[in-house]
DNA sequence: CTTAATGGTAAGTATTAACTTACCGTAAGT
DNA sequence: ACTTACGGTAAGTTAATACTTACCATTAAG
């Protein structure tokens, strides 16, 4: 499995997009992550771990805190995947047009 | 529930993300989607329906045929929505690390 | 007109995955 | 040393969703 399908199975889940955007402005311990989200802290933890796996954060440990911050690589797969998709996309539907016009000719 | 998140939602799934990969090359009916795919066809129209919906993708009919094609719509929203996210998350943690300078000035 | 092909929807089942409680280890504070 | 705060993992349960079969409507072909 690509970076880039982990973090499309990542952000999949409502509950981690939720986990992810409260990474967005600054990074939290797990403690500050859990609060006001409606589940249980160790339900918490195995989102981190699904989002840490997708490379979409990491983590630093400071004493007995693990602080979560966002990751730029699983961020920048996805956004390179879509890129290069909808180009070669694009690409693919121009050729197969001009080969349509080619057959209306002969 | 927004563009981007519907998106996310849909390529959240593995067959679904199949699916859209096979329309990457050329716009197809159901059948052919649904051909070399190891489920039924009608779970093939159930997914079609999901990235329908979340702008995904999007269908002409041709005679008794649906042919269904890539959308520019959701593809570039979820483009635009990590564009935006990592630029504002940078603006962010700059904002931070510079008020940290500041304090530790005082 | 009849038959075959295409494909959407409904209802129910089965599988996945999100979640809970219980438990443990580590670090910080008293 | 004892206690509290932090947080990961395991095992089991619950809830979500992917899937199947059955059915129907529409269009094309015979």
């Amino acid at each position: 499995m690509s970076t880039s399908e982990h973090a499309f199975n990542a952000l999949g889940d409502p509950t981690r997009r939720a986990i992810f955007e409260k990474l967005h402005d600054r990074p939290l311990a797990v403690v500050a992550i859990a609060d006001g989200l409606p589940i249980s802290r160790p339900a918490v933890s195995q989102h981190l771990k699904v989002l840490k796996e997708a490379k979409l954060i990491s983590l630093k440990t400071e004493g007995n805190k693990n602080i979560y911050e966002l990751n730029r690589e699983g961020i920048l797969a996805m956004r390179d995947y879509l890129d290069k998709f909808w180009d070669d996309a694009l690409a693919n539907f121009k050729a197969l047009s001009e080969a349509a016009e080619n057959d209306k000719k002969q």
